[in-house]
DNA sequence: ATGACTGCAAAGACTTTGCATCTTT
DNA sequence: AAAGATGCAAAGTCTTTGCAGTCAT
């Protein structure tokens, strides 16, 4: 008693388009990708399904930047390096913390600890060579 | 040319507030503590400060927690600890990562790191005893 | 006096929701 | 047919901003 209905051909649209990219998409832009296929395709609809894929740890929200929510359809732990100019966000292949770390975190907050992120802000290629030559 | 005036009553007082706290206020929690003692405080005066100090890095933002952003008048590196169910914010005493850790993201994202941010998720204690016992 | 800071309220931006209608099983 | 998903637009939240008045130097 668990699997009501899963499926509509726009959720699944909406989680291909999550699946077949590594922008880390916002609900608008995911929304923008799939209006010229669907026309009828509502924004609200989009903010529900990846609510919803979010809630059943389909895909995992990284947070907001810069007032946007950005969410990731890779859900196995992994690092992101976040541009602070123009809000670009990348995976990071890195070694992940030790599980030892999880529960030092916990130890350390007398809480349960069932995830984390690590994140790393700076500035990327494109913004360092916009910013850096003084023409 | 660069200290215009950086000193007012209030500004100072929103300082203040941030720096005798650890709960990692928002702004409407800055706000609710003041007004009792700055009646005509605005709370577009607590943003336009919070906003300011966190330019010029007095201060630092910790992200967006259930749609309400947390500052931070710590802002030597430290790990956070989120609880998902109530938000609140714990700051945890761990190792930071090496500082060879930014070098690796910075050559993985090609571009130039200036921070990090490494923070748990999960239930603290407190909501932990509330869900738990199956009354 | 002068430039900076603030209060107030309106405006913005993103996200959520209610309800009637359309889909999927 | 029944249960669920969607479109649309209105409502909600949090945050930012314009402007006239106030404050600190």
């Amino acid at each position: 008693m668990e699997n009501k209905r899963k499926h509509s051909r726009k959720r699944d649209a909406i989680l291909d388009c999550m699946r077949n990219t590594t922008c880390h998409p916002t609900a608008e832009w995911v929304y923008q990708q799939l209006k010229p296929i669907y026309p009828d395709l509502s924004l609200g609809t989009v903010y529900r399904n990846l609510a919803m894929f979010k809630e059943t740890g389909t895909i995992q929200s990284i947070g907001v930047v810069g007032g946007l929510e950005r969410y990731d359809a890779q859900v196995k732990p992994h690092a992101h390096f976040i541009c602070t100019c123009c809000g670009k966000v990348e995976d990071l292949p890195m070694a992940a913390p030790a599980p030892a770390l999880l529960e030092d975190a916990g130890r350390l907050a007398e809480a349960t600890v069932t995830g984390y992120q690590l994140q790393f802000t700076g500035l990327c290629s494109g913004c360092n060579k916009k910013s850096e030559p003084k023409n």
